[in-house]
DNA sequence: GTCGGATTGGCACCAGGTATCAGTATGAAC
DNA sequence: GTTCATACTGATACCTGGTGCCAATCCGAC
């Protein structure tokens, strides 16, 4: 019965929680073929919770109040809003938005990020894309955190149609820009702050 | 003692766990005054699970692949796919992809679809995109199967700028429009400052 | 040999339940 | 009045997935 290192067993236990957080410590036992108390020791050394906390911090995030207001289908965190004026998000590139060959963001990440930000800061119970023009002016890569701001140009309560500029920066350098037209549902612009996002 | 009837005590509780589903039995003992076995005998009735059950799930939906990795790879199925000429993918929407008030899905996720397959119908290293003009005809709703059809209208093989035209279908109406300038590397050696996608 | 860290076993205990049975309260039907 | 159904409460046994603690064992280094 050879034994495996103890600092090996402690990466293997703590990716193998971090792809599946759903393991119990007996599950744990059957996968590192030791005993359930040696499974509870390293995971105190790890200071890794057991599985109903863990479970519970998952909900949580989802659940996160910022996140699950009508904010929470927007793309990137939203750093600052006046509504029918302005607005102004943050979102990171991350390995998932970006091309793993060159290491350049899709392009849809970012513009889902000035559209949903166009989109959040129309104040007005329904609000939608009706069309765009976007540039982008240079890629945007991995681990750049992309500060996008909306200006409301015309707000068109009567009309039902709004112009949104949106001009994304990387620092000082901007990657993205966008003229957008949004539809709104004439009428409810001021009651409640009821801008869907 | 003055009892509320069991209807209106079943639609608070729901309301209760809807609002704050980390809520405990115990705690649901405290807001609405009966005893933890009516609490029980009620969660039975009107099938809400248990809290560890409802947190479980919370994690699990927050854990969903697809929707932690919304905006992968090539978004929708690609159908069909003739290099430099045309091709066609298919994107259902779910959940995820609407407004949770009005079932209508958001305007990135319909650009994403054409974005990633103006992209993918490139034929070469990379491809970025520089440019659109976009224009959503009309909302795709919930559970929608939404057809891309992309065509390149000038290849620019020499010039290192593609243009390629995408029109969405959800049946036989068209509900986005979209010409995309897309930049690639044969010719175009200096993709920096180019463009992204 | 002995020492010490690593590992294991065992037991008590906990939260937050399920499942089940028994007892009480209340109001309507006869 | 009695009877009956429904609603509610109490009590107990049991379950999972742990924590906390103590003692025993293994195993290599010295």
């Amino acid at each position: 019965m050879e034994r495996m290192p103890k600092k090996q067993r402690h990466q293997q236990l703590a990716r193998l929680i971090e792809e599946n957080p759903f393991l119990t410590d007996r599950e744990l036992t059957r996968l590192l073929k030791v005993s359930i108390q040696t499974i509870r020791l390293d995971r105190l050394e790890l200071a890794i919770p057991e599985l109903r906390e863990r479970l519970k911090l998952m909900a949580e995030r989802s659940y996160d109040p910022v996140r699950s207001l009508p904010l929470h289908e927007v793309i990137g965190d939203i750093l600052d809003l006046q509504l029918d004026k302005s607005g102004i998000s943050m979102f990171e590139i991350r390995d998932e938005h970006v091309f793993s060959r060159s290491g350049i963001a899709r392009g849809h990440h970012v513009f889902a990020q000035a559209n949903s930000l166009a989109v959040a800061v129309i104040n007005d119970e329904i609000a939608l894309t009706a069309s765009a023009d976007i540039r982008f002016i240079r890629p945007a890569r991995l681990g750049e955190k992309c500060i996008a701001k909306a200006y409301v140009r015309s707000s068109g309560v009567q009309k039902g149609k709004a112009k949104v500029e949106v001009f994304t920066y990387v620092g000082d350098e901007m990657v993205f820009q966008g003229n957008f037209v949004i539809y709104r549902s004439a009428g409810a612009a001021d009651v409640e702050g009821a801008g869907e996002a």
